[in-house]
RNA sequence: UCCUGAGUAGCUCAGUUGGUCAGAGCACCUGACUGUUAAUCAGGGGGUCCACAGUUCAAGUCUGUGCUCAGGAGCCA
């Protein structure tokens, strides 16, 4: 057996009560008094009480121990207790202590500290318990993704970063000028290409990151964030809605399942989260406007003096900003989907309704608690023709889009997709103030390091 | 890009109508304490009041410009 599989951590440390242990990890706090000094060992896993007692270890080995500071390394051996005192709920009283490394002046203390300098300290504030739990759930929201595609018989198919041309055509991109044959863009969605993907492996799903050059300032909005989206040959904008509601549901279950001490640590109201269960509520894009109509919400724009001016009733045709999701999603305890948005608020390559030509097939989940857009997705036009006609409206360079006009020549089917939002989901499951606390090393517009 | 707000000790902040106004708590250092949970008690060190210019006998405080940060709009997941 390899050395690192006896290795000992805290959140096993019910299996060896009575035993002696040792224990690798950091401090993350340490009180006194006096021939009594408790260290709050942290090890990745979980916190443990560490009791070091003046009359049970030897002098060298108590002074060390007084003189632990905050976040610094040690190797801690002792026996373990069942202790109810102790925060984690075990103990250890100590016999042997070795100390790899102190630390000094450990900037993150247990006080209250500002956004900007949590966030200036990002790689240390990550070992805190609310980031600490944070991170833990997201680790969960991917494996559930990952479980629920990889057993419903997704493939996954993972879509290139760089790119020739926007996705959607919008001039959010991030530039690279290292190609000869001209400039290259990082991907802000790997969709076409897992539309591609899907023609061939039936359904798949893409989850990598993305990128928005969009200059966006807000408790919302990452430069850099993930996005899982799945894509399904033959499934039209109701399976469509169907697997997003499944997938939604899936997630939100497994985190109550496996994140109880997480959420727990995050003083997450969980019965909000209990109610997450598939019927979830929707409406279609004009029924939400005669409810944004009945209930007197206007629609704000800004005059030429950058003043706000209503506009009532709300104009049939015009997408919804923040004031009228929040409006509509008051009303909810659980997701809603939106769906068969006007033309004009949406990207070209959604499909028309063949029922009303006002609108195509879309639709985007917002969540409950002011979670906001979880999902957006779409049918997809498979028509060839109708597909160059909207290409040629929106003025997006044909050459680049031909390989994707092939997929409407040759064997052409109804297809749908959608993207998850990982962010915005961990932000919403969590309760996170700032989106910026549901990714590792969070990158917005003013702000690339650490 | 636009709008709004903020910048004083390592951190979080107070500082009134311009005049003992360089302050508190925490952190850090020294000492006391056998049950601490953000321990408590006593003592100690610690400052480019964001920068520059201006008004004034006098500016942390008022004015202007700049810088940095925050979150809201638009855009979006």
């Amino acid at each position: 057996m390899s050395r690192y599989k006896s290795y000992q951590y805290i959140e096993n440390l019910s299996d060896v009560v009575g035993k002696e242990v040792t224990l690798r990890g950091w401090v993350f706090n340490k009180t006194g008094k006096g021939k009594l000094q408790f260290v709050i060992l942290r090890d990745g896993t979980g916190i443990a009480q560490c009791v070091i007692f003046k009359g049970n270890v030897s002098e060298e080995i108590f002074e060390q121990a007084k003189a632990l500071t905050q976040e610094s390394s040690l190797i801690i051996t002792g026996t373990v207790k069942k202790e109810d005192r102790a925060p984690g709920g075990f103990e250890i009283d100590v016999t042997d202590l070795e100390i790899l490394q102190l630390s000094k002046d450990y900037p993150i203390t247990p006080k209250e500290h500002g956004d900007s300098f949590l966030i200036e300290h990002r790689h240390l504030w990550l070992r805190s318990s609310r980031q600490h739990a944070i991170m833990r759930v997201r680790a969960a929201i991917i494996k559930a993704i990952r479980d629920f595609f990889d057993g419903n018989g997704f493939k996954l198919m993972d879509s290139p970063l760089l790119t020739p041309n926007a996705c959607e055509g919008t001039s959010t991109l991030f530039e690279t000028d290292y190609f000869d044959f001209g400039k290259a863009y990082l991907s802000q969605s790997g969709q076409l290409y897992a539309e591609a993907s899907a023609l061939s492996l039936g359904k798949v799903y893409t989850f990598g990151p993305t990128f928005r050059a969009e200059r966006s300032k807000t408790r919302k909005h990452l430069t850099e964030f993930w996005m899982v989206e799945p894509e399904m040959a033959f499934f039209d904008i109701n399976d469509d809605m169907d697997l997003a509601e499944d997938l939604i549901e899936y997630i939100v279950q497994y985190c109550l399942k496996t994140c109880t001490r997480e959420l727990a640590t995050l003083e997450r109201d969980t019965t909000k989260l209990e109610k997450v269960k598939r019927p979830f509520h929707r409406m279609s894009y004009s029924e939400a406007v005669d409810w944004l109509i009945k209930n007197k919400v206007p629609l704000i724009q800004k005059d030429s003096e950058g003043k706000d001016v209503h506009i009532h009733p709300f104009p049939w045709g015009e997408d919804f900003g923040t004031v009228q999701e929040e409006a509509i999603m008051e009303q909810f305890d659980k997701p809603c989907i939106i769906h068969r948005y006007p033309v004009g608020a949406k990207a070209f390559y959604m499909k028309q309704d063949p029922e009303n030509s006002k609108v195509v097939l879309a639709m985007d989940m917002l969540g409950p608690e002011k979670a906001g857009e979880l999902i957006g997705g779409s049918q997809r036009e498979d028509n060839y023709d109708l597909l160059l006609e909207k290409i040629k409206q929106h003025d997006l360079p044909l050459d680049e889009f031909k390989w994707y006009l092939d997929l409407r020549k040759y064997g052409s089917v109804p297809h749908s997709g959608f993207g998850l939002g990982l962010e915005r989901t961990v932000k919403w499951i969590t309760g996170a103030a700032h989106i910026r606390e549901t990714i590792p090393f969070p990158r917005t517009i003013y702000r690339i390091t650490p």
